[in-house]
DNA sequence: TATAAGAACAACCATTTGGTTGTCCAAATG
DNA sequence: CATTTGGACAACCAAATGGTTGTTCTTATA
């Protein structure tokens, strides 16, 4: 099986970022999480696995409990893409204004 | 069907994250896109119409060719998320450092 | 101790996704 | 005019996705 997992696909679904949401506030256990989500708890389980995969929540063992937390320093791969992607985009711009500038006089 | 199609959902493909890169850089027609993709046309213009619906590039006829050119401000809804995520996330730690702070004393 | 609660594991299901091929049409080009 | 070329449209397909239910196991708790 072929690791896919990669943050941009794991902040692609909005359960899912409700979640980062939800523990960007502090540390929570897996049925903490879920409530309030109108899905069962194998589902949120199946979200938690993801994003604990991409390396987005740290997972630690509490008793019985199962306690996420955010790491999203992992979410400098997204905004450095962003970042990348428009600085080229306006590099664009910047090129058409000299050529206009050169072409005016 | 519900319209589901968001921005983070459109950049979580590689290769519709790789169209992007590529049409940062200035327009260009669907066939130029498709080049060094290993994927049939049809497929990269299945990526494109994605792209289109949610706005991150513009379409424009000029003769038989079809020109895509990036709007990346669309992105904004992608990094005011990831700011907003981890803005939370920061004050989280400037609590513990607070209280921290005043129990020291 | 009996029971409730947190979570893992597995099987299953419908829909979506990312890709394919084939046909067809309009616009360039020899 | 004949032929490429750019692209649209449709049908189809395998795999992934997001969800479900049922069972089991361990840890708290009344």
């Amino acid at each position: 099986m072929i690791e896919r997992r990669d943050v941009f696909q794991a902040i692609a679904d909005p359960t899912r970022r409700m979640i980062i949401l939800k523990l960007s506030h502090g540390p929570l256990n897996i049925t903490k999480i879920g409530e309030d989500f109108g899905i069962s708890k194998q589902a949120i389980a199946k979200h938690i696995k993801i994003l604990n995969e991409c390396g987005i929540i740290s997972m630690s063992q509490k008793g019985r409990e199962q306690v996420c937390e955010a790491q999203l320093g992992q979410l400098d791969e997204v905004t450095d893409w962003v970042t990348e992607s428009r600085k080229l985009w306006n590099q664009r711009f910047e090129k058409l204004d000299k050529f206009l500038k050169e072409t005016k006089q």
